[in-house]
RNA sequence: GCCCCCAUCGUCUAGAGGCCUAGGACGCCACCCUUUCAAGGUGGAGAUCAGGGGUUCGAAUCCCCUUGGGGGCACCA
């Protein structure tokens, strides 16, 4: 018995990897997926590793790929083993991770393959494919290649390619049928005569295609476990056929459910907002998008759902994953984003609203931008009130603009008439200015506003809510006194002094 | 068209033959708390477990069929 050069994929540390394309920012499902990797790596204690697959270079972009990169490592998923950024060096013995820099590999491995005569040179053109297949797709025939390129003799293609005729490879798929057995889904059968025929693996240009390099990456990178989205289920067969033409071990592979649209088709761009960058921009924290991705596609088995990235790691199970899809549900990420958001600590969460209160004033939605401190004096009116970071303009945004705009008619409550808003609102002003001279503080402004209420017979909602409107111009607003105090006596009087003379004139 | 996969409240899900007159969560509706809005608390509506056949003393759970849905079938990934 000779000892092997690499140990078997089997007896190995797994390994897997998130192998995102850089055609379009970081997708929801994407980040999903990457997730689900993480957390099986980490379960497990694998490796997770990074891979850019940016074969189809005219899609691809460096801005996407950057994007990706950010949003994955604003997640919290940090890889092991992944592509140099920004000049540092790549990590990982397998550099390195972007395809386009790994061409002499497929370039090798495709040269074995035409040698074994297990993939040919087809030179039919764009062309005549796409006449062909519009043909069978008029009969009503599902679409396959011909393979009339399959027997062309080595005299043949010579003269073709003495024509100047480019040629792709195309992989023989040959026949019989192909078992798997899915970590999630179990047994999978599937006739390689359903395949569509022989498939290319290396484009007429020379690059190589996806179906070839996912395959020679995953080899030469030694994943044990292919974790990704159920749309590559029926072309799982063609990399089992790949890794067997080139000698190699074949993963495990589980394919997860997909993430729906409401109609319940492929989550897209175009029915639902899919871009992780988007939910990130509207204050979605990494917590609550994190827990409410994990959750879709998995469950712990409990009725447990508020669980941080440390405790998802520590309860991830592969086998418990569900096979049908799960709707995007927008509703029960705010929940969760809002649960994470009240357990963050004061000053962290006044931290990670402050660029939120800068775009609002870059917006012009606000006119100053207030200082760390006062941020954080905020932090206990708003805490409970944010389904969203980007919320805070809405909630507080009132406090740092110079002249509040408030419609008249919002200025009288449901209740009350011009006349009794003059009068509570000027009453108010003297109490609140007399408190003000005192001490301002929320203890000090109720009881005697209260009382004032009282007095005159109103009730206390009614003058609160008067005084809220024209301070604020919003009937719904963190707690009144806190408010005021935020706001300050100086600008709170001002600002009642502005809603009484905008009061229209009393009725005869 | 062909192949593959899937199927429990509107949504995310618990459920691995008797614990299920199907549990939880989001959302929704009440009520409580309360100066508004939230948060929190309590309660409620909401699923004949897609339908039909089996197997079994017993099925949401196992098998088959039907139906419905989805995905894949590129010189995209």
């Amino acid at each position: 018995m000779t000892e092997p050069l690499e140990p078997g994929l089997s007896t190995g540390q797994p390994r897997v990897r998130i192998a995102p394309s850089p055609t379009g920012p970081l997708h929801i499902g994407t980040a999903r997926t990457a997730l689900f990797n993480f957390l099986f790596a980490r379960h497990v204690g694998g490796t997770f590793l990074l891979r850019l697959e940016d074969t189809d270079v005219a899609r691809s972009s460096l801005a996407y790929e950057k994007d990706i990169l950010d949003g994955l490592h604003w997640l919290g998923l940090s890889w092991d083993e992944g592509p140099g950024v920004a000049g540092e060096e790549a990590r990982g013995p397998h550099a390195p991770y972007r395809q386009m820099e790994r061409l002499p590999l497929y370039a090798e491995a495709a040269d074995r393959l035409r040698a074994a005569d297990m993939a040919y040179p087809c030179f039919c053109t764009a062309d005549e494919l796409d006449a062909e297949r519009k043909r069978l797709e008029a009969a009503r025939l599902p679409p396959r290649y011909s393979g009339r390129c399959a027997r062309l003799t080595e005299a043949e293609r010579a003269a073709l390619t003495a024509q100047g005729r480019w040629a792709a490879l195309r992989f023989r798929v040959g026949e019989g049928v192909v078992t798997f057995d899915d970590m999630v889904r179990g047994r999978v059968e599937i006739d390689v005569a359903n395949l569509g025929g022989d498939f290319v693996i290396v484009r007429g240009d020379g690059t190589p295609l996806y179906h070839f390099t996912v395959v020679v990456d995953d080899a030469a990178m030694r994943i044990t476990h292919v974790i990704r989205g159920e749309d590559h289920l029926s072309n799982t067969p063609k990399h089992i056929l790949l890794f067997r033409a080139l000698g190699k071990e074949v993963p495990r592979f589980a394919h997860l459910p997909l993430i729906l649209n409401p109609d319940r088709t492929k989550m897209s761009k175009r029915k639902s907002q899919t871009a992780i960058g988007d939910y990130i921009a509207e204050g979605f924290i990494r917590e609550g998008l994190v827990n409410y991705l994990a959750l879709l596609g998995w469950s712990t088995g409990t009725e447990e759902e508020v669980l941080g990235l440390g405790e998802l790691c520590a309860r991830f199970e592969l086998e418990a994953v569900h096979k049908g899809g799960a709707v995007f549900d927008r509703e029960r990420l705010e929940w969760l984003n809002g649960q994470w958001i009240r357990k963050l600590a004061p000053a962290e969460l006044a931290e990670r609203v402050r660029p939120f209160l800068e775009a609002e004033r870059i917006a012009g939605r606000i006119d100053r931008m207030p200082s760390d401190d006062e941020i954080l004096t905020l932090i206990p009116l708003v805490q409970e009130r944010l389904p969203v970071l980007g919320a805070i303009g809405d909630l507080v945004g009132f406090l740092f603009v110079d002249r509040l705009a408030v419609g008249a008619s919002l200025l009288i409550p449901k209740r009350w008439d011009a006349a009794t808003t003059r009068a509570g609102l000027t009453a108010a002003r003297e109490v609140i200015a007399a408190a003000g001279s005192v001490a301002f503080e929320a203890d000090e402004l109720e009881p005697p506003l209260r009382a004032l209420a009282e007095a005159r017979g109103w009730k206390a909602g009614d003058l609160f809510m008067a005084i809220r409107v024209a301070v604020t111009g919003r009937t719904a607003t963190p707690p009144l006194f806190d408010t005021l105090v935020a706001l300050g006596s100086e600008r709170t009087l001002v600002r009642l002094d502005a809603a009484v003379a905008q009061l229209p004139e009393d009725r005869p």
